[in-house]
RNA sequence: GGCCCUGUCGUCUAGCCUGGCCUAGGACACAGGCUUUUCAAGCCUGGUACACGGGUUCGAAUCCCGUCGGGGCUACCA
């Protein structure tokens, strides 16, 4: 076998049943960045043996999902094919499908049978099944009982229906990562199934020959796998391979401290990239979860982690996914982009509403903004008013019961009196003109109307800057619509 | 049921290995206040946690034992 230098070697092995979940992406995180840290290289394996649940769309979203999030592999499927020094490690490691691995399993399945470490078995699925159930009856833990280990021809009238491992006795140990020691009871698995025939190798089979023959150095996974790790182990064992490091990291969990699943919350990256999410938010929050430094700071970038993240600092407890601080983060990245990076975006997605507008009045609503978003994709709902003025409700515009609608017609009326023999609209320009209507009226009696006649919400932000950033013309337009609103309006 | 993992504020966690600096720190969320024309933002303040029970020790969140709770796996899925 062409020798691949003994390097740090991870991989993310995803299988292609669904879109990117979130936990991937942080397990992805984590194998990245130890790759980073310890110049090692992230390889990205596809675990599409099941091939009626796998499904390209699913393998594009995952890279989508990677390469969004910045954590570009360096072996795997879907890179470019120009780097020589990269073709050369993939004739010996690739390729990275395991459906495209067939014969390499063969290779082993049948070496496993000629040593007699596998056999075929005949027992049918019903046969199986009531075998389980007199097991369960007796209160004894279900398991193969090995009844076709020892059959050197095919029974008559029988078909092969499975391959099987000849799972040896005794313990099995390995030292996690994360956990410390482990150790597992070999003889309470029972003779695991590795194929459903030469073509058609499983989970445990598959990913631990990919593992040897990718050399990973490595396996960093979530901690639903700890259970896989022994049989695995068992199966290094009989083929001769190198025993890998493992590492099992914590589950993301629902607030009810169960396996993260749709019914809580969107379990699915894409999810989040369509509802407008910053990957940077993601990949911090991510990261966070199950991990936090000596230090108190939070705020970490994809360098930073590279830097800082620490395997030996992971909890070994699972970690609630928690939305509130997901946004928290969010907006603390929203802070730092500049008006220019989100101008662009933001007439994107205005385009698709079908709003058109110039950059410069996008620029000024985006300033005045800014505090009250979380994501861009919420910008239209915030502030589409600006654009469009909405519907509302005459009522909307009396600020408290004592108000009556003579005073606030009159109130509108000086105030596009006031606006319009202003020079500048300016706030503070603004300011200092409505000073005198507001000391004699009241900031509520005036603002309030103003702030709906405006923009035909409850909230928004202060009038006086609505007004600088509509103009003149439109603001004078809205305030008359109010006026006419409140006199066709009887109340 | 069996095997395995795990247990500090509501949540993410610092502290645990190397007992005393912990009347347990931070962040998010929450509550109250300031500001105030609304909603945000900002600033200030506050409350809540070592799962429980035994030991060991002058002293335990930290070490030992037990109990209880939570989770994962238990497929011809990965």
């Amino acid at each position: 076998m062409p020798k691949v230098k003994e390097l740090i070697r991870v991989r993310l092995a995803p299988s292609p049943t669904g879109r990117l979940h979130i936990g991937t992406a942080r397990i992805a995180l984590v194998n990245w960045l130890f790759a980073r840290q310890h110049n090692g290289t992230f390889v990205l394996r596809i675990e599409d043996t099941d091939k009626e649940r796998s499904k390209k769309e699913y393998e594009e979203d995952l890279f989508l999902g990677l390469r969004w999030l910045g954590l570009e592999w360096d072996e795997g499927p879907a890179l470019a094919t120009n780097d020589k020094k990269r073709s050369a490690v993939e004739s010996t490691c690739g390729p990275y499908r395991q459906s495209e691995r067939t014969e390499i399993y063969e290779k082993y399945l049948n070496r496993l049978l000629d040593e007699g470490k596998a056999y075929y078995c005949y027992c049918t699925k019903e046969d199986l099944e009531a075998e389980k159930q007199a097991m369960l009856a007796q209160g004894l833990p279900p398991k193969y009982g090995g009844h076709c280990r020892n059959i050197n021809q095919q029974p008559a009238g029988k078909e092969p229906q499975v391959i099987r491992f000849k799972t040896p006795e005794g313990k099995i140990e390995f030292k996690d990562l994360i956990r410390g020691n482990m150790a597992f009871d070999g003889s309470l698995f029972g003779d695991i199934v590795i194929a459903k025939d030469l073509k058609t190798s499983l989970y445990n089979f598959a990913a631990t020959v990919d593992d040897e023959e990718m050399h990973i150095s490595h396996v960093i996974r979530g901690e639903d796998h700890l259970s896989n790790t022994p049989k695995q182990i068992l199966i290094q064992k009989a083929l001769g391979f190198k025993e890998p490091e493992y590492g099992h990291l914590p589950l993301i969990l629902n607030p009810d401290r169960s396996k993260m699943s749709k019914r809580f919350a969107d379990t699915a990256l894409s999810e989040y990239i369509s509802r407008g999410y910053l990957p940077e938010a993601i990949v911090n929050f991510l990261a966070l979860l199950g991990w936090h430094p000596k230090d108190e700071r939070e705020i970490f970038s994809l360098k930073d982690l590279v830097k800082e993240f620490d395997f030996k600092r992971i909890q070994k407890a699972g970690a609630v996914f928690n939305q509130d601080k997901l946004d928290w983060l969010q907006k603390e990245y929203m802070k730092n982009l500049s008006t220019e990076e989100i101008t662009d975006q933001l007439m994107e997605i205005l385009k698709n509403k079908n709003v058109s507008t110039d950059k410069d009045f996008l620029k000024k609503i985006i300033e005045i903004e800014r505090p009250r978003l979380t994501t861009l994709n919420e910008f239209y709902s915030v502030a589409g008013f600006f654009f469009r003025l909405p519907e509302y409700d005459a009522k909307l515009l009396v600020w408290r019961e004592t108000e009556n609608i003579e005073k606030i017609k009159n109130i509108l009326n000086l105030s596009t009196a006031i606006i319009k023999s202003s020079k500048n609209i300016d706030r503070a320009t603004l300011a200092a003109s409505f000073a005198e209507l507001i000391n004699k009226e009241g900031r509520g009696s005036v603002l309030w109307p103003l702030r709906v006649a405006l923009s035909g919400q409850a909230a928004s932000p202060d009038p006086l800057e609505i007004i600088e950033a509509l103009g003149k013309e439109e603001s004078e337009r809205r305030i008359k619509m109010a006026i006419t609103k409140l006199e066709g309006n009887l109340l």
